[in-house]
DNA sequence: ATCGTTCCCGGTAACGGTAACGGGAGCGGT
DNA sequence: ACCGCTCCCGTTACCGTTACCGGGAACGAT
């Protein structure tokens, strides 16, 4: 079967027995369209199935009604459920998605990113990549140049030159330390991510904010880096055991590393929780059912991701309407993590803030947002 | 500071001195241009960095470089990572993706989606979701009104009508079955995913299968369904130990399902591979880790979304040459499976094919391409 | 001198839409 | 009768790029 021309809005046109205009006003539901005509109209289309080329819309409108998102490799947790929210999102304000992915978001080439997305006419972009390693330091000369707006997730050391949504990692830290404490922890280990990315950074910092608010002393050698899988959490384990003999707490930075603690455990016959404690980060599917299941700290990162397109679509939308960049101070905005308490920490005195039952939809969409003004 | 606008060729012409023919030419790098000639409007190009606007280019040359890619929700580990390598070779081949995410497959409006997409004048899809409780019975009515060259990638249950790419789900669970019959296995119980899906079914049949053949006979109480997850592992075992407490090998038919499976045994303290051998499949990047180290079976995930991009490149370049739709009859492309043996099984004699030693590295890209045309 | 060729380059018309404008018809008010 | 308004609808001119065609210049061959 030879595969049929693509239809146009002339051909509509002349089977309704109109103009192209008026075709135009029907698809694009316009008021000044006679009951009769609007009716004729929208049968033909029926009939025939036209689609109107967005290409050709976008040349006109000078919009494509596509959005650029940059993303890292789909094997994080936070990344993949960040993406997810956002095409969801993205869907419902009638944009589509184009996705770029970085695999080595250190050495990435930036410029050539976000040109690829630009030459496509993206009415915005989305840069949801970790900061690590100053992979953001473009950040303070490229931003100039840009034609389209940009928005961060994720955030990052210093002033962002761009609007930004962020889960506040400090307070993840303070969470489950704050945790760990109020169990009467006395030793508390803390396994971070790779020391080049913010946000393990900014984990620990909580860390060591929390035992300073409560008088204790920072002990320099519980700190242990780790990279996230599962036996790098096993191996810090063990070095900490080795380190700290009385360690009865430990905070990983996420729950695949508490995981990799739980075996270490498990294999020299600590119980968790009665002789260690864990705490995780991220709430993965599984963590409910780890042995003990795992206390561990949720992000709204679907809220995040939610959030970034509907500032997006603001920014996109004051871009085109002042026909000039936003002139406003960019904003970060932080979204509050909360912990949801199961079994492999110590019971826990009552806490009543910020503290979930065990259940951990209750913790769904509970972020509170605080809006941070940069100066 | 007020958004310039942007560059277009005129412009660059004008500072050039040539018409917007010849920048044309430059930037389509055509043979006709002088080497001055030539240098100069680069020295222009380079100077403004102007880049060419693609939905203009897509208009007049009625082809956008830009490929649909229908997915499943990221939190699979197959979908995700045939999503990666299908955005790899996509960037590689100089497409961009349009990413549709579909978090129910068995109830969205498979022409929406098309619509959408082919309305945004896509090259070309690429369907990647998983087939389910007959989420693909469209393929039979829709499929001759597509304009767009279709690819599917995951195999599916009777004649595909689309060309496609899958892996031999069969052979997956043939190939674990074989591996436990070979290590001594009596009695093999296999935790399914939903039956719903082709990709369940057919590891099942391979078990099957691979019974028969060894002359064995069939136990349908032996075969429980689980929902890929954890616990659902976890759950499957226990009713497998219930209904037949002397069951030594279990097939899980996911890596989740597997460390389910250890949990339950170690739970109730069946040692593992002494008394009861596990293989999973997809050898997730925790399932060196498990405890014992998983034996599983790898899916050349990476190669087929390769090959869909591949593939699909040059369907396009046929039907634009042909100007009608490809002729030839479908063709299924089948990647075959391979095994990972580690320490979650019990020790087998040497089987030189198809087993590879413990390194999941050596695996990668390993995967043998059947072509099967389908009649 | 004339005629092809080759090498460069430009003018014009698309591609498929929408914006901007204008204009006719119908109607009420003066 | 005239004006002005509203409601519809069509004409024209783009949007930014490439396809297509044509044409001038230089050159060698007849």
């Amino acid at each position: 079967m030879a595969q049929q021309k693509r239809l146009t809005i002339r051909e509509v046109a002349a089977a309704a027995g109109v103009s192209t205009q008026t075709v135009s006003r029907v698809l694009n539901n316009r008021p000044d369209v006679a009951p009769e005509t609007l009716a004729r109209v929208q049968q033909v289309i029926r009939e025939t199935g036209y689609a109107p080329n967005m290409l050709a819309r976008g040349l006109t409108q000078g919009r494509s009604h596509v959005l650029g998102v940059v993303a890292y490799g789909l094997d994080y947790f936070g990344p993949s459920r960040v993406l997810t929210a956002i095409e969801r999102q993205a869907a419902e304000y009638g944009y589509a998605i184009m996705l770029n992915l970085v695999l080595e978001p250190e050495t990435a080439d930036v410029a050539d990113l976000l040109a690829g997305l630009s030459a496509r006419q993206v009415d915005g972009i989305i840069w949801a990549i970790p900061e690590m390693g100053g992979n953001r330091a473009w950040l303070r000369t490229d931003v100039t140049e840009l034609l389209v707006p940009v928005i961060l997730v994720g955030g990052m050391a210093g002033q962002p030159y761009l609007p930004s949504i962020a889960i506040d990692n400090a307070a993840i830290g303070c969470l489950a330390t704050e945790h760990l404490l109020s169990g009467g922890a006395r030793h508390i280990g803390i396994i971070t991510g790779p020391r080049t990315w913010w946000e393990a950074e900014e984990r620990l910092a909580g860390w060591r904010q929390t035992l300073v608010a409560h008088g204790r002393e920072i002990d320099e050698s519980l700190v242990v880096e780790g990279d996230w899988t599962v036996s790098s959490g096993e191996q810090a384990m063990y070095r900490l055991l080795n380190i700290c003999p009385e360690i009865d707490a430990v905070f990983a930075s996420n729950d695949q590393m508490a995981l990799g603690v739980i075996h270490a455990a498990h294999r020299l016959g600590r119980r968790v929780p009665e002789e260690l404690s864990v705490v995780g980060v991220d709430n993965i599917a599984e963590a409910s059912h780890f042995w003990p299941p795992l206390t561990t700290v949720h992000q709204p990162l679907g809220d995040a991701g939610e959030l970034a397109v509907k500032e997006l679509d603001e920014l996109i939308a004051r871009s085109r309407q002042a026909r000039r960049a936003a002139e406003g101070i960019p904003e970060m905005t932080l979204l509050e993590p909360t912990l949801i308490a199961r079994e492999s920490s110590r019971a826990v005195p009552v806490h009543p803030a910020r503290v979930l039952p065990a259940d951990p939809k209750a913790a769904v969409g509970e972020a509170s947002a605080g809006r941070i003004a940069v100066s």
